[in-house]
RNA sequence: GCGCCCGUAGCUCAGUGGAUAGAGUGACGGACUUCGAAUCCGGAGGUCGUAGGUUCGAAUCCUACCGGGCGCACCA
């Protein structure tokens, strides 16, 4: 299995040039109308006027409302100001007609011929099609991010999935894009591991598992193989496990063990990061310390209790809280500061955090914090990525931490494969919960929208491969007019629309959108297909219908790549 | 109690202030002498949680309430 666009960076992205012929259209109806209100004596008609995809297929491929907003302004009824909206309207090569319906809608249709040169414009392209020139701007990602203490687990599976896509759609935006992935592997939770390793080391020296279990520290057994290679490679590794002034040496053995082993995982999973940024790195460069200096400077923080508060309501938070304890440590939002300052000044124009469901609050503090330091806090992004249930026989799987029950990312990716794993984290919006269907995901019918997809681009390399023969007979123009039938229009709008759906997904941040018009771009091609031969047809025909269906391939593949899903030739 | 998110077809979910709110799935009926049937074609299914408000127009924006999820530490 590949993943073509894996391996891709936005230096290497070959941006398309000239601008595609779906938005081109778009732009050209909403300047047509605004210089139509112009004359109309309309003062600023741009604020007015807004061109839009119809959510109805009888509506036509844009439709615009702005008869209804401009009877305001001009004090006549919306059908009357449509009505003159469209007379003398310049009659352009992409416009097939235009009507006034309903009570005052104005409704185009592209003219079919001249939008079909957008599928040799696909094919020509091919894995550079719908991809922007660079833009000059930067955006940061930062996702995952899960603690060291452990393997990841699902919900990290959707964060990764959600993370990578977003950032693949940016790339494909014209954004140069990092990756980054923030180890919290201090404080601590070094500690707490440390002391499940010196538990695991004892119990291989033959001593006893305490009972009960200490509080907090982590019981999973994994922590058991982290300590056999310590012994492998430690001579004095029963005294180690003694020794309490090396609890957090042992810790950060384990943290940075289970780092590289969530790191493998996560490249299993077909996503890359370009920087994991450690936070004990942060601590050690005494970033913390600078942070309070900083914050005290500004005349935001006091003491009370015997620990400083930072006057975070003063800053749209609910209520102040503490940035350093009456024993003298630091709470976690001082390191975080630290770290998004330093995000800040890396010069990033985006900046984007994908958190997991227990950081509802955090989005506030964090805010307010790089409000009070006077940096841009409205560049930084926070988006909360909710819990993953998982179902199989449409039953809740239980996913607690003890035995051998069903939690990790690894164990989900070799149960139902990267490919449905990733799509099923993406057809939903991350702000809701969601259910991960684990029957559904392994199902290789039609029931499973992956496949359906997969299935959709799998015969058209079939095609392709049985077309190889009779090529040398055909002509080499395409001739548009041999498109007559409604689902080959639907086809060549699918094309066309592909830069305008990964643009939106981008402006959006919406990944789910690529999926939807996957599976619609699959159904047109599925109907068509079982409707219409292609191979059999006279030499126009068949030379028309596969360069459409080369184009679909071409689109696919692209949506596809965005949200890293593999295309097989062969299934 | 306060905050964030969510209530849309039996189920899982889309939906950019616009027209008659859409898919998929489930159940039922049909379609391969064919370039791949992992496919296609049918009809059925709705007080968009409730009540107000803003608007020419609200599933979408505002307010209140009802129901659900998750947060609200000198934890991270």
């Amino acid at each position: 299995m590949t993943h073509s666009s894996t391996s891709r960076h936005a230096g290497e992205v070959k941006a398309m040039a000239g601008e595609p012929r779906w938005e081109a259209a778009q732009s050209a109806i909403r300047e047509g109308l605004v210089t139509s209100a112009r004359t109309m004596g309309v003062e600023n008609p741009q604020t007015w006027i807004e061109v839009m995809e119809p959510t109805e297929e009888g509506h036509g491929d844009f439709t615009s409302s702005a008869a209804f907003r401009l009877s305001k302004v001009l004090g006549q009824s919306p059908a009357v100001i449509a009505r003159r909206l469209v007379g003398g309207w310049p009659a352009g090569p992409m416009i097939e007609r235009m009507e006034v319906a309903g009570p005052g809608f104005i409704n185009f249709w592209l003219d079919r011929h001249w939008l079909a040169g957008e599928l040799t414009e696909a094919v020509t392209r091919a894995d550079t099609y719908g991809i922007r020139a660079a833009r000059g701007e930067r955006v940061l990602i930062e996702f995952v991010s899960a603690n060291p203490t452990g393997p990841l687990v699902v919900v990290n599976g959707r964060a990764a999935a959600l993370g990578d896509s977003l950032a693949r759609i940016f790339q494909a935006n014209g954004y140069a894009v990092d990756r980054e992935f923030y180890v919290n592997d201090a404080g601590q939770q070094l500690q707490k591991l440390g002391q499940a390793m010196a538990i695991r080391l004892r119990e291989l020296a033959g001593d006893p598992l305490p009972d009960p279990w200490p509080e907090g520290v982590y019981p999973g057994e994994y922590v058991r193989d982290l300590a056999e290679a310590y012994r492998a490679l430690t001579p004095d590794w029963a005294e180690h496990a003694l020794d309490a002034e090396r609890t957090e040496a042992l810790g950060a053995f384990c943290a940075d063990r289970l780092r590289r082993q969530q790191e493998q995982e996560l490249e299993r999973f077909g996503v890359h990061f370009d920087r994991w940024f450690s936070e004990r790195a942060l601590r050690e460069a005494g970033a913390p310390e600078r942070m309070v200096a900083e914050l005290e400077g500004r005349g935001v923080l006091y003491r009370e209790d015997g620990a400083v508060w930072f006057r975070s309501a003063q800053f749209g938070d609910q209520k102040d809280y503490v940035v350093v304890k009456s024993n003298g440590e630091f709470t976690y939002v001082v390191p975080d500061a630290a770290y998004h300052t330093d995000k800040f000044e890396r010069g990033y124009d985006i900046i984007i955090d994908l958190l997991g469901p227990d950081h509802h609050g955090y989005k506030r503090r964090m805010q307010a914090m790089m409000t009070a330091l006077g940096l841009p806090a409205e560049r930084l992004e926070m988006q909360i990525i909710q819990l993953v249930r998982l179902l199989r026989g449409g039953k809740v799987v239980r996913m607690s931490k003890r035995g051998g029950d069903f939690v990790t990312l690894a164990e989900l990716i070799d149960e139902v494969g990267v490919d449905p794993a990733r799509w099923f984290f993406l057809e939903r919006s991350a702000d809701t919960p969601m259910d991960f269907d684990l029957d559904l995901a392994q199902m290789k019918t039609q029931d499973n929208p992956v496949y359906y997809v997969q299935y959709a681009g799998a015969r058209i390399h079939s095609v392709l491969r049985a077309y190889q023969g009779l090529a040398a007979n055909d002509p080499e123009a395409i001739d548009p007019a041999a498109f007559r039938n409604p689902l080959e229009h639907a086809l060549i709008r699918d094309v066309a629309r592909l830069p305008a759906v990964l643009r939106r997904a981008g402006e959006q941040r919406a990944p789910q959108l690529i999926v939807h018009y996957l599976a619609e771009i699959a159904g047109h091609f599925h109907g068509f297909y079982r409707q219409h031969r292609i191979l059999e047809e006279a030499p126009a025909v068949r030379r028309a219908r596969i360069e459409l269906i080369r184009a679909v391939l071409v689109v696919i593949t692209q949506a596809m790549g965005v949200i890293g899903v593999s295309v097989p030739e062969r299934m």
